[in-house]
DNA sequence: TGCCCGATTAACT
DNA sequence: GTTAATCGGGCAA
């Protein structure tokens, strides 16, 4: 994590899950003080089939149905954790998946989570992640810029390259994917895509 | 109530 | 390439 680097608020996610998941790339993310830089996430609006906020508020989904600014985690697969966080005006029930992270802080404790040695594996994908920050259904609806949580904002040039989400077979035409160009901590490369400049 | 599927992962063949 | 692990939601009956 660079220095000086601004920390993120509730006014950032406040705003279009189509703004706020690029920005994220190139954040960083602490949990007790482990983590490191977001590099890769995907979109989720209500509006969205692929969401699981689209055919309305349940007891699972009910924090995207609050402000934003806090997290939803949710159980995938009856197995993992994934973290999601909330955007846009209360009640627009957004999100931004987050996939994977480039290990920066905390490198003992990830190794210790996930049990293997190879750091491109401690949070290449969504269950991974959560499972080397030590985050579960517990963190469901912490708030973002609160403690344990920390989020700063990215401090240097980084290209985001766009594509498909991953694992859907609904809207999973929908450009929604955001990466860090050539980053070895992808969940899954990107094939030939757009490219947005930020 | 019962059945199928899913924003996944790791360990197989 | 395939499959098991395992649970909440959606929908049919």
């Amino acid at each position: 994590m660079a220095p000086m680097a601004k920390r993120l608020t509730r006014s950032f996610f406040g705003r279009s899950v189509h703004d706020v998941a690029p920005e994220l790339v190139g954040a960083t993310l602490l949990f007790n003080g482990v983590g490191g830089r977001i590099v890769e996430v995907e979109a989720y609006h209500q509006t969205d089939p692929a969401a699981h906020s689209f055919r309305g508020p349940t007891e699972r989904n009910a924090i995207m149905f609050g402000p934003p600014g806090y997290a939803y985690v949710y159980r995938s697969y009856g197995i993992h954790w994934c973290l999601n966080f909330v955007c846009e005006p209360k009640g627009s029930a957004s999100a931004v998946l987050i996939r994977a992270l480039e290990p920066t802080q905390g490198l003992r404790a990830m190794r210790r989570r996930r049990g293997m040695a190879d750091e491109r594996l401690f949070c290449s994908g969504p269950g991974r992640l959560c499972q080397a920050l030590g985050i579960t259904h517990k963190q469901n609806g912490f708030a973002l810029d609160e403690p344990p949580f920390e989020l700063f904002a990215r401090t240097d040039t980084v290209e985001v390259v766009a594509g498909p989400r991953i694992g859907l077979t609904k809207a999973a035409d929908k450009p929604w994917r955001y990466g860090q160009k050539g980053s070895r901590f992808l969940s899954k490369p990107f094939t030939a895509s757009a490219k947005l400049e930020v």
